[in-house]
DNA sequence: GAGCACTGC
């Protein structure tokens, strides 16, 4: 500890904390800065006058940097080091410096905006610029101007990013510290592979043969190329044997793994042995793997975005950014000096990846966002002016307003109503909240809490797509219940249902492969659900077993409303001929129910006439995933409202955000009060940087 | 009849 590189900065951060209310610190992997800070600020003081809150992107981060703080300092954990995540929350009376994630300071601002128990505030890791660090760093900014007298924002960064940074808060000082990393050598390839997946394969070969000690990591973009160059690397190592003295062994990393099968990656190294991580992206942050030496890099990461004008998320894969290469490097130099091979050759680097990766907040759905920053109710702020680091489109903003007014989140003035109110303090999707509001008028609260809890995991709950799937089970996955011909989320009901009746019992979750934490997920949501609407329930929320099917199909039936109602911007209509649908609501795409989907055509061959769906995603095509079916009746309402929709109004009667949209906008009444607003420097080159990215996705 | 990168309240 005492050789940590930022011990020897304390003096010129601490005079810069003193002399400023925001500092920026830029610090490597190894510099200390996530354990250092917040007690280098306890020695001097500034605990006394409040709590130092360190935000952390991620859970198992905060818990483990607050259990090496506690250590540090000789207390016990909860004590006067303490952290706070969802469901858990390790503090008292006593504590002084709090780590958390940084969804709880979002939820701590909605009940206290002013933040008035914390003296400090650190956003660490703010670089890599997670959708809640950002709406936290522009709530910073508004907060630095109310509380400048007793208030201190550090925000930490491991990129030179922090100049950007530093002009957001009014060019305030940034103090670097260096980290603790050994040299990593780059090595480019000379030209673009043909195929990374042959590439990746025919490096670490040569790794293999030719150079010392050490483990190799490898990026790769999906579970699929993964299990490929597992296996083939198998297949070539076992042939190499003779002419290497070391063994190999090869292991898979990724998000869908099982926590025990991730294990292995972690545990002790057998000696003389040589291991090949192939991972994705979760190596790069969330996961650190000691005793890597050699890192393998394609240059690609499979990114998750959001096109507003057609509500459609896609998986891609692309290009990753300046930093991310920096960042995957930085994984070879942890222990000893280190290489990283990367796949493209250098002129690729400099010329085609962008600097930074394009923030979360431009690649994603806002709804939740701007509802939760509606609520904040703060006078002085507004949404469609609010000051990010970097502004979401103009269009992902109307697209986030429409989607709030049809389901009443905001009157037709863009004004938060009493429902939104209450739907901002449920730690769910609008969609949702909504359901559960309207669920509550209709006798069926229960029934949609449910089915909340069970979306909010849903995508851990079935098993992972695992080759070894022989093992003996009592039950198929097929035997779970098969929502009644209604959809898939009757059928979660129906599953947690079951589950309930076994008095949760894990034994049944693992006869019918159901992800046992994901379950368990399931029910702590449920609960916390429940407590939440307590106060405004009009009707029973523990689970409520129906022992007729006339009772449940009238529960199912109240509750496919409720649905309705909660996702009026997620219907579909099914198109006269076939079973394909026609989303409605935005800029109709045609798509698929995803096989997945329980949904099954009836006798006569045919879908349902009307779904809403959880979400429209492109993969290999267009797909809904998770549907329910839903009645035309309750469909008919909502596109009225649709087509009354007057977007300049909602905005609040701003017509600048009205330019950049028209094309996406034409199905809606135009107005001729668009006033010409000229691009400031910063947003151009937002726009510059939308297009470059674009017009890559484009080439591929 | 296909398959999902990673987080978080």
């Amino acid at each position: 500890m005492a050789d940590l590189p930022i011990l020897q900065f304390e003096e010129t951060i601490m005079k810069a904390v003193e002399e400023n209310t925001v500092v920026v610190i830029i610090g490597e992997t190894g510099s200390g800065k996530s354990t250092q800070l917040s007690q280098i600020l306890h020695r001097r003081g500034y605990t006394k006058s409040g709590i130092v809150g360190v935000t952390q992107p991620r859970r198992v981060a905060a818990v483990s940097v607050a259990r090496r703080v506690s250590q540090e300092l000789g207390v016990r954990l909860g004590d006067e080091v303490g952290y706070a995540i969802r469901f858990e929350d390790r503090t008292s009376e006593r504590t002084r410096i709090k780590y958390l994630t940084d969804g709880v300071l979002l939820r701590e601002s909605l009940s206290n905006p002013e933040l008035d128990e914390y003296s400090v505030v650190i956003l660490d890791e703010a670089h890599e610029r997670s959708l809640n660090t950002d709406i936290l760093l522009g709530l910073m900014k508004r907060l630095v101007e109310r509380r400048a007298s007793n208030f201190k924002v550090l925000i930490t960064s491991a990129t030179l990013d922090g100049e950007k940074v530093s002009q957001f808060f009014s060019e305030c000082p940034v103090v670097r510290v260096p980290g603790k990393l050994f040299p990593v050598e780059i090595v480019y390839s000379h030209e673009r592979p043909v195929s990374y997946l042959e590439s990746s394969l025919a490096t670490a070969l040569d790794i293999h043969m030719k150079e010392g000690e050490g483990d190799v990591l490898i990026f790769m973009t999906g579970q699929d190329d993964i299990d490929k160059l597992v296996s083939k690397l198998e297949d070539r190592v076992r042939s190499l044997e003779e002419g290497s003295c070391m063994d190999a062994i090869i292991l898979p990393l990724h998000g869908s793994l099982q926590p025990e099968m991730q294990v292995r990656v972690f545990g002790p190294r057998p000696p003389n042995c040589r291991r090949f991580i192939v991972a994705t992206n979760i190596a790069e942050t969330s996961l650190t793997v000691d005793g890597v030496v050699y890192v393998i890099d394609s240059g690609y990461v499979k990114q998750r975005q959001y096109n507003p004008s057609t509500g459609m998320y896609s998986l891609d894969v692309v290009q990753i950014s300046k930093v991310q290469a920096h960042q995957r490097a930085g994984r070879a130099g942890r222990t000893r000096p280190g290489k990283c091979y990367r796949l493209y050759p250098s002129a690729v680097y400099e010329d085609e990846f962008l600097d930074v990766t394009i923030p979360e907040i431009q690649r994603s759905s806002l709804a939740g966002s701007v509802l939760y920053l509606k609520s904040l109710d703060l006078p002085d702020i507004d949404i469609l002016k609010f000051d990010f680091l970097d502004s979401p489109s103009p269009e992902s903003l109307q697209d986030a307003l429409k989607q709030l007014y049809l389901i009443d989140a905001i009157d037709e003035n863009g004004l938060i109503t009493r429902i939104g109110k209450t739907m901002a303090e449920l730690p769910l999707e609008p969609s949702l909240s909504r359901t559960l509001m309207e669920a509550n008028e209709h006798g069926c609260l229960s029934q949609a809490l449910t089915v909340a809890a069970m979306l909010s995991a849903e995508t851990t709950l079935l098993p992972g797509r695992s080759k070894n799937t022989e093992k003996k089970r009592k039950h198929d996955y097929l035997d779970l219940p098969d929502g009644s011909g209604w959809g898939d989320h009757i059928q979660l009901l129906q599953i947690y249902e079951c589950w309930h009746q076994t008095n949760y019992d894990i034994d049944w979750c693992k006869d019918y492969q159901l992800q046992v934490r994901g379950m368990k997920f399931v029910k702590d949501v449920r609960r916390q659900l429940s407590q939440i609407m307590q106060k405004i329930a009009k009707g029973p929320l523990d689970v409520q077993i129906s022992r007729r099917w006339k009772e449940s199909q009238q529960d199912y039936h109240n509750l496919r409303r409720a649905l309705c109602v909660g996702y009026a911007n997620q219907l579909a209509e099914r198109m006269v001929y076939h079973n394909g649908y026609r989303t409605l609501g935005f800029k109709p795409q045609v798509v698929q129910v995803h096989p997945s989907s329980v949904l099954k055509p009836d006798d006569e061959g045919k879908l349902p006439d009307y779904v809403v769906y959880q979400e429209l995603i492109a993969t290999s095509r267009p797909y809904l995933r998770t549907v329910c079916a839903v009645n035309i009746a309750w469909v008919t309402p909502i596109l009225d409202k649709v087509n009354k929709i007057n977007i300049n109004k909602l905005s609040g009667g701003i017509g600048r955000i009205e330019e950049h949209t028209e094309e996406n906008m034409s199905d809606l009444p135009k107005t001729d009060n668009v006033v010409a607003a000229v691009p400031d420097d910063h947003e151009s080159k937002i726009q510059a940087a939308r297009e470059r990215f674009l017009a890559r996705k484009g080439k591929k």
